[in-house]
DNA sequence: AATATAAGTGTTTAATTTACACTTAATAGA
DNA sequence: TCTATTAAGTGTAAATTAAACACTTATATT
């Protein structure tokens, strides 16, 4: 096939705008959020919306991903995934986009509150979120949806709390995401009996009298169990 | 906001050639196979390649999965799941292109073997597969992935076979996509205490002298199992 | 010193999963 | 037509895992 073929394969197809979302999860005692921010733009600016941007020429869908939760929130290196293309041709009646959605798991105690007034953020609890432009309701609940699924069988729960917590806390933490209470005495006993999570000597007050002693996930530990067969599962 | 701001806004971003891609799974007998395909433009023409195409200004991107499979194979409404996107700025070097992967489950026995000609297409042992262009190895082994995970949860292991199918033809599928083998007692009592499989009158003698019935998957069962809260889970 | 409160702990029962071997139906070939 | 062959079909016991459930403990507050 000749160059001038070549040229004329990617040539000939239509070049799209392509852009990212971002539903940003955070847990707040006893409650899931997200991260929603008003819209600077037309259509639809000043509603609530996802925050998201185009891909730009430079970068790969997830650098665009991690570039935009940087700006909005001052942390890199969050647990970040992808959750599935939005491409309807009428979603967006500002220009033809095609969105790549993605889910982040943030400690609320870590990001940047500061960056968050800067964009006129707000975190709302999931069960009371406000109207969303396009189809951002259809993302945030396909990413509670896969957050579900997902943290079943990979120890994700952990990107959302602080990196020392205790025992009640990642309990709450499950039953927001599942939406079901746990028994206490069974909860500890399935996650203790994985051995991925270190005690440490301090308790957590905050709650109670008698203190919580508090606990720090263990990566490597988890990993080299993983390797070994593990599976992580709840 | 202006609408001159607003035309800045979206055509102040780059755009990009977006394009799908399709992991092909088929059973034969025992065996997963994939369809491949020997590419017809440079770069890497001849070469072995998923089948793919660029997203049209006209049509979304699960359209233009579909469009491709029906292209390719002559089936329309098979199992087609979307898998991710891949945007490595230099994954592509004949342009900068996102693509878009799938996965799709189409039955061996319907597809038009005649369009497999035409397109210069081959079916590959999963576990026997040539080199392949670009990404396209990467993509193969993350479609295997997730097609192992969604199977155990999801009943879509059923789209790779006939409508008509034995409880052994369902087992050795379920073991080539978990690369195990299953008691075939307990493989039978676990599918059979779901009820999603109808019982027919005749029976498959090409395996054996005895033959074994011939079952089929009952969609409208499962889904109202399904509704009542029952999860299929292998 | 008494009180209040959430944290922490074990055991019994039920449900599920695993392991395992013989019988049956039907054709092919003697 | 009888015998041999072959894959299909079937049940039970043991082991593991999940579920249900209530009292004790540590500590700050009054």
């Amino acid at each position: 096939m000749s160059s001038a073929t070549l040229k004329k394969y990617y040539e000939g197809a239509e070049k799209i705008l392509v852009a990212i979302d971002c539903i940003i999860f955070g847990f707040d005692k006893e409650t899931l959020k997200l991260l929603l921010f008003k819209r600077k733009i037309a259509p639809f600016a000043g509603e609530w919306s996802l925050i998201g941007s185009f891909v730009q020429s430079g970068e790969s869908v997830p650098e665009a991903a991690q570039r935009v939760l940087e700006e909005s929130t001052g942390l890199n290196n969050v647990y970040l995934e992808e959750m599935g293309s939005y491409s309807d041709l009428q979603r967006d009646p500002g220009s033809r986009v095609i969105s790549i959605a993605h889910y982040a798991l943030i400690r609320l105690d870590e990001h940047k509150q500061q960056l968050v007034e800067t964009h006129q953020a707000r975190w709302f609890p999931y069960d009371d979120l406000p109207d969303l432009i396009l189809d951002h309701q259809e993302m945030t609940q396909n990413a509670l949806a896969k957050l579900r699924r997902k943290a079943r069988y990979q120890p994700i729960g952990f990107e959302l709390l602080p990196e020392k917590f205790t025992l009640p806390q990642l309990q709450l933490l499950y039953q927001a995401i599942y939406q079901k209470k746990l028994d206490r005495r069974n909860f500890r006993k399935k996650i203790l009996s994985m051995k991925i999570l270190e005690k440490l000597d301090e308790k957590d007050k905050t709650n109670s009298r008698k203190g919580a002693f508090l606990y720090r996930f263990d990566e490597k530990k988890y990993q080299e169990l993983e390797r070994k067969g593990m599976n992580f599962e709840l």
